[in-house]
RNA sequence: GCCCCCAUCGACUAGCGGCCUAGGUCACCACUCUUUCAAGGUGGUAGCACCGGUUCGAUUCCGGUUGGGGGCGCCA
């Protein structure tokens, strides 16, 4: 039985590389008929938050991968956070002790830091050098009497460790490199090491896929399992996700957490196709996957060891896919809290309003890129247009106010508001006066929408409907800085 | 400084010794469709880091150089 884990720490939001790691052990665990455990790593006392561990939570699920044992679902090998399960680490740490596998050392944090320094210098080595290792009961005794408080070191034995990763191959670390580290700190809360090892085991943890900064630390982990006398489990080490600049993701370049796509209007879907993508294909070149069909495809063998760039562009377009993809209904629902938050839609909407906005997304539905960009362009059918100078210098003459006129006679004895209708009507007009098409349907747009952008200019009469249709043009006919063709000055008009 | 990983178009990647005059996708450019903005269609620009081997033959195998990334914490 495949059993394989995500375990953030919760001192954030969930960042898309994390994300990915999460994705690929879910998608690990599917493809497998195996389990995909949440296990909430909070042993950093400074900086782990309760608030965070929430928001992780949600974006996982908003992601939609969903976990089989974890917080909130249980599970038999629970508890899945590790603050509450202190007392295993701590008995394991004493048993490590007591067989000799570990020990107390006093050094202090300034000591540590002045001597690492110095070897660093001497001998290119950063690690700790050992000290500790066999103090006298008096040495002890004193350093107790100075009210020392110890950390819990293992003691590293001098072997060369082998490390055979699904995706990278053998990797092997000489024993002098690795030194006696900590794993129980001197507050008694384990370390990371200590932990995810402890827990690895004790979870029944058989693939532990991660990003591939964990490798130069899997060494110590393999020493603790072997101290735990446990069975090794499987590792794979996934590459980095790093930003354009090649250095590791940040902030520096924009958006970075799971939940900052989701307020930009990201579909889940899409982002879940995308960070597939990143450090994994398929054989076949396919690149639009179904969750489903990305289950059937995947294999660690199939996993990239070259680290990825995150290409906003690709995900942006990846995104529009899936809003062209999708139905008007869900994307209704989906922009609905944006549109209220723009006062374009009623706090509580009727059926009336939605159906026509619905009508409205459905029109403008294969330019949406993200959800943000609906409230942008159906806004101008919710409520009335703001007209920018620019425009109406651009594409108004003084021609255009004679011919806005007579449209709007042509629309009052029109009887049927049918786009078709409307089109023939207009056409016509242009014949008979023998007006270029451009010279009156772009200045018409502008003057019904207040922009360029925009559905067909038939289809946007039609929705907007008759009474809306004449008055928008009224308004743009009798507003004075029309009149001489340019500075109509952003506004509504009267 | 020491240790580890990596190296194909600007980006993600296919390639697992001859099928490669290196393929796909995003981006970009051109053309096309068109009442705008998109979307679509067609075509195009662009890459095997470098140096040595191995081999009849290297993008593919080996070594080195260079470059990038990661680790060396009482962070995870």
């Amino acid at each position: 039985m495949v059993r394989v884990r995500f375990a953030p720490s919760p001192t954030g939001y969930l960042h898309v590389g994390n994300a990915r790691t999460a994705l690929f052990n879910y998608v690990f665990a599917r493809k497998n008929s195996g389990q995909f455990i949440l296990r909430i790593e909070d042993t950093d006392q400074e900086r782990s938050a309760v608030k965070y561990e929430q928001a992780i939570i949600e974006d996982l699920r908003w992601l939609g991968l969903d976990w089989d044992e974890g917080p909130e679902v249980g599970g038999n090998y629970g508890p899945y956070r590790q603050t509450e399960r202190l007392h295993l680490y701590q008995e394991l740490a004493e048993k490590f002790l007591q067989a000799g596998l570990a020990y107390r050392c006093y050094c202090t944090r300034e000591e540590l830091e002045g001597r690492k320094q110095q070897a660093l210098q001497e001998k290119g080595m950063a690690g700790y050098d050992g000290r500790c290792r066999y103090l006298t009961q008096a040495q002890v005794a004193a350093f107790h009497h100075e009210g020392r408080k110890p950390v819990v070191r293992f003691q590293v034995p001098a072997e060369s460790i082998e490390v055979n990763d699904l995706i990278r191959g053998k990797v092997v670390f000489a024993g002098e490199t690795i030194s006696d580290f900590v794993i129980i700190k001197s507050d008694g809360l384990p370390t990371f090491h200590f932990a995810v090892v402890v827990d690895d085991f004790l979870m029944g943890i058989t693939h532990v896929i991660r990003g591939e900064d964990h490798l130069s630390n899997t060494p110590k982990h393999i020493l603790l399992f072997r101290a735990l006398k446990a069975r090794l489990p499987f590792f794979a080490h996934m590459s980095m996700t790093l930003g354009p600049d090649r250095t590791r993701l940040s902030k520096r370049h924009g958006a970075t957490s799971i939940r900052a796509f989701r307020q930009a209007g990201y579909l889940p879907e899409a982002l879940f196709n995308y960070l597939a993508l990143l450090g994994w294909a398929s054989p076949d070149g396919q690149e639009i996957f179904t969750r489903e069909e990305l289950v059937r495809e995947f294999s660690l063998e199939r996993c990239s060891k070259t680290a990825a760039i995150f290409d906003h562009n690709k995900l942006l377009w990846m995104n529009g896919l899936y809003m062209r993809k999708t139905s008007p209904e869900r994307l209704l629902q989906l922009s609905l809290p944006l549109l209220q938050a723009q006062s374009l839609a009623p706090q509580e909407p009727t059926a009336e309003f939605l159906a026509k906005t619905k009508q409205l997304i459905a029109l403008e539905q294969e330019k949406f890129k993200t959800l943000s960009d609906i409230p942008e362009r159906i806004g101008f059918f919710l409520k009335t247009p703001v007209y920018d100078s620019k425009l109406i210098e651009k594409y108004f003459t003084p021609q255009t106010r004679e011919i806005l006129a007579e449209i709007e006679v042509i629309l009052a004895d029109q009887e049927s508001f049918e786009h078709h209708k409307l089109e023939e009507a207009i056409r016509t007009l242009c014949q008979e006066k023998a007006y270029k098409p451009a010279q009156v349907f772009h200045p018409l747009r502008i003057a019904l929408s207040g922009t360029t952008k925009g559905p067909g200019l038939f289809e946007m009469m039609e929705i907007l409907g008759k009474e809306e249709t004449i008055g928008r043009l009224q308004a743009v006919i009798k507003n004075e800085t029309f009149r001489s063709g340019k500075d109509g000055g952003p506004g509504t008009p009267p």
